[in-house]
DNA sequence: GCAGGATACCTCGAACTAAAAGGTATTACA
DNA sequence: TGTAATACCTTTTAGTTCGAGGTATCCTGC
């Protein structure tokens, strides 16, 4: 049956753009940036990844939109639902958990 | 030509695995359970990930391997290579990279 | 007036990883 | 004798992320 579990690891770029879209309401094109900066440059996430996360959580109600337009561009923006700050919530955890954990492994024994 | 890097947050089970292995020699059963346990948890990679992952990393040159007959069974044991060593700085710092924006993008402005 | 770059949306295909399950063989123990 | 634990391994499936491509509008410079 093969029924799998997500990687163990996988769901960062849906924190990110949890955690900023619980900071302010932002569109796409926008979280791409802002993703880069927030993360210090260290973490880069292109459109082709934050446009799927962003459909599938809007069609699992984690986030609404509304469409604005801004100087003859549509911009849709999104914001968190009560669900999405719940899904925040439990992708925080999750990534304090392994973040533990490796640093836990990594820690052990000092180093030689 | 579609010529993908591998996900930004990869390679975790191989910086466990090398980080076990550079504290002692170990066969690839025992490294199951290791990961476990060092990981408080946290973390818990079947044999199908890890022997894989153990194959392709010998076949690199980042670790050497020497069977070891132990009361009528065959254990494999692995333990570092030079090559091995660097590969293990380089994804140690990865992490810290990563696991360091991630932190940045969770902790900016408080929360609400 | 038009070329090029930035803004803004989107989707598809390929690549890669990790998960789960299955397969073999030996030892230990009940 | 049969079942659980040890120890190795591979194959199939599923899921995520990547890169590139596609459309359209706006602004700037020439």
């Amino acid at each position: 049956m093969a029924q799998s579990n997500p990687p163990f690891m996988s769901g960062v770029p849906e924190l990110l753009l949890l955690r900023l879209l619980d900071q302010s309401e932002m569109y796409g094109y926008e979280l791409v940036r802002s993703i880069k900066t927030a993360t210090g440059e260290a973490i880069s996430l292109g459109e082709g990844v934050i446009y799927p996360v962003l459909h599938s959580l809007e069609r699992n109600g984690a986030l609404k939109s509304r469409r604005k337009a801004v100087g003859g561009r549509t911009r849709v923006y999104y914001s968190l639902t009560a669900k999405g700050r719940q899904r925040l919530d439990k992708l925080r955890n999750e990534w304090h958990r392994v973040q533990g954990g490796v640093a836990s492994a990594l820690a052990a024994g000092g180093h030689a």
